[in-house]
DNA sequence: GGCTGTATTAACAGAACTGTTAAACAAAAC
DNA sequence: GTTTTGTTTAACAGTTCTGTTAATACAGCC
């Protein structure tokens, strides 16, 4: 058996470039990286997924850690570019807030595996680590020292109640987050998800979100 | 090499039981399994642990699969268990309330991996969904319910605000869920954390998401 | 038209993992 | 004292995964 008969679509090794092979292994290895994490993630299916066999994967990118950090980098630079057009005090401090808690929560929505993703990659490669807190934890250190000062500056005028900032940052990070992995943690369990109840689920809980922490700092009171 | 000189601690097949090797195992596999999920677990892990070759885990319990099982049950029942006290009303409502959140919260510190173990189960072993619907969702819906029409109650009587019961339920889940999970993570980022750090930790979070809820019920009011 | 470089495949090597089995052996049963 | 039963190990078979390599074929260049 497979004796390349040549009866059936089997094509002969040689030949010249077949269109983008390297882009198309770089997306699949993207899609089965932030899926499957990367020990779970195998060569060979990346290449199934891109249509060649898994020697090109090695003859592309040596290895399978190679690619995957390649994979990481992209992940990391969008995050930290999402993070950083948030940092813009050009409006009062509510709206300001407001606006920062809705990009994050739409930046999520939008890359919604990057969570357990990183998850994953902290669990499972510690040896990155590094690179996940020099392209995330500090740039967003920034951010977070910027909504700090903001939280404090207006805390100290009374305007809002007290709260440690640390904690209320924490608070919209882990809703925001929590709701986008609870929300494709269904997705797996729930077969029959209806199309629009994913978009109709997450303004809801972003509504919440921003009304809990409105809640925390001005209480009832409009 | 390797011909059992009787010079090394070289135990020869055979003999009687010594000790017992089944809870060895099965304590073994549950921290692995907990710890790695189901595919990154290997039965010559869990054998290396429980001190013997991974042939014993096979004897015992045949595949990795049934031990994984056993492992799954065994998280499942102490986690329905967890819930199923919390729906006492012996109280007023937000004392009722707190005491779940508080319960919630020091059960998921107790078991800081249970999350992470449940989401790894749902994304890897979706034929396992069943079990974890039946033995989880099922018995909290009793649980929701309770929560449900407690909430809806106080709220038809205008003693807290307008809040979607789910919603606030969501926000009391996540909130905590995502803590936990958070600080599992920090442990793998940050290695020289504190002995006493976590606990604190914990405890200043706990108390910012019980006034969280509180102000989304009551306002700043006392 | 023949040479050269590059893309591609099949096949292989080595490692690791799951599950099985035969042999060894000790305690219990008779 | 012999047999039976249950526990344990080493070794093996079969599969899968990563990474390498030799062979092959096509495109462009001379």
């Amino acid at each position: 058996m497979k004796l390349n008969t040549g009866t059936e679509t089997s094509r002969k090794p040689g030949g010249r470039k077949q269109g983008n092979t390297e882009q198309a292994i770089m997306d699949a290895a993207e899609e089965m990286f932030l899926e499957h994490g990367y020990k779970l993630t195998t060569t060979t299916m990346i290449a199934e997924k891109a249509g060649v066999t898994h020697a090109m994967l090695h003859y592309y990118f040596r290895t399978k850690e190679q690619i995957f950090l390649k994979v990481l980098d992209k992940a990391l630079a969008e995050l930290q570019a999402a993070l950083r057009p948030v940092m813009k005090k050009d409006a009062p401090f509510w709206e300001t807030l407001e606006k920062g808690i809705t990009a994050h929560f739409n930046f999520l929505a939008k890359y919604p595996r990057l969570p357990q993703f990183l998850f994953d990659t902290i669990r499972f490669n510690p040896e990155v680590t590094g690179r996940i807190r020099e392209r995330i934890i500090e740039p967003s250190r920034r951010m977070i020292d910027f909504h700090r000062r903001m939280i404090l500056e207006e805390a100290a005028s009374g305007r809002i109640r007290q709260v440690d900032p640390d904690q209320l940052l924490m608070d919209i990070g882990s809703l925001s987050v929590s709701t986008i992995m609870l929300l494709q943690t269904a997705r797996k369990m729930i077969q029959g998800i209806g199309d629009d109840a994913p978009e109709r689920f997450l303004e809801e809980r972003k509504k919440e979100i921003i009304e809990l922490i409105r809640s925390r700092l001005y209480g009832n009171i409009q």
